[in-house]
DNA sequence: TTCCAGGCGTATC
DNA sequence: GATACGCATGGA
């Protein structure tokens, strides 16, 4: 599926079908973004980005600011554009719940996050709620003047992350710096080698455990087998899968856990 | 005030 | 291997 886009002035307008710039955004995959007049500003790694809808009729998007350049290297990978959302939504509705969750936000799409970042986030996340997971990664991200690299953050101390107010999480955060930093976590290794051998390398790290590792597996390396079950999940697998999640959708599983994620906290 | 939040480490059985 | 509990913080 070619990309339908063009370039107007300093910006890109894309034709994107099955896209929601809240509905992926503010879905709980991702933390650095926030609402603005229109669309949305945040960043891929040192990437700021402003996106706002040009027409929602038509599917249009407007990228602020960005080069045809920027456009197909950094942003067209991060909303993961070569994926066809259609063909796969199309897929799940053979399943009844699945159906439904597509009906309700269809434009969400799975981004394609940097991996080390989108480990933290999810090291924040655990037992924690999503505004203040965004309140910690703000503040991170202001300390350091960007989002810190391993190296960087394997180089401060517990005093150093106070400021974060992050709780027990912080020497999770160290941790993981330590263990990327030194290469005992190769992330982009990670990408390639089994799927559960890649979980048990993450569980490596202090403070993840199973979910986090899906987290950090779907979100950061785009492992779609990957499947966090967190409390929502839960409930929607007692109560809409008590036999099971259907295998069929098991190698795409990641992407249908984020419809439903989104379908029980809001859409019934 | 108490409960809960995209869990995990540890102790105990 | 299963289950219970504490953990930092802050919003509801």
């Amino acid at each position: 599926m070619p990309m339908d886009y063009k370039v107007s002035g300093n910006d890109i307008i894309l034709r994107q079908p099955d896209f929601d710039l809240g509905q992926t955004l503010d879905c709980g995959q991702a933390f650095r973004w926030e609402e603005i007049s229109g669309g949305w500003q945040g960043f891929y790694k040192d990437s700021f980005l402003i996106i706002t809808d040009e027409d929602k009729e038509e599917n249009l998007f407007r990228f602020h600011d960005v080069s045809e350049e920027e456009f197909l290297t950094v942003w067209a990978s991060y909303f993961d554009l070569d994926e066809d959302y259609g063909k796969l939504k199309k897929r799940f509705s053979s399943d009844g719940t699945l159906k439904e969750a597509c009906a309700f936000a269809g434009g969400i799409r799975l981004l394609r996050q940097d991996s080390w970042e989108a480990l933290c986030s999810f090291l924040i996340s655990q037992n924690n709620n999503i505004p203040r997971i965004k309140g910690i990664i703000k503040r991170m991200c202001g300390l350091f003047g960007g989002f810190p690299t391993a190296e960087r953050l394997a180089s401060s101390s517990l005093d150093e992350l106070a400021p974060l107010r992050s709780g027990f999480r912080a020497k999770y955060l160290l941790d993981a710096a330590r263990k990327v930093s030194s290469g005992e976590v190769d992330l982009e290794e990670l990408r390639k080698i089994p799927v559960e051998e890649a979980r048990e390398c993450l569980k490596k790290i202090t403070g993840v455990g199973p979910k986090v590792a899906e987290c950090a597996l779907l979100y950061g390396l785009h492992r779609l087998e990957a499947f966090p079950v967190d409390v929502w999940i839960k409930r929607v697998l007692a109560e809409y899968y008590p036999d099971g999640f259907p295998e069929e959708f098991r190698e795409v599983g990641g992407i249908a856990q984020q419809y439903l994620f989104h379908y029980i906290r809001k859409g019934r």
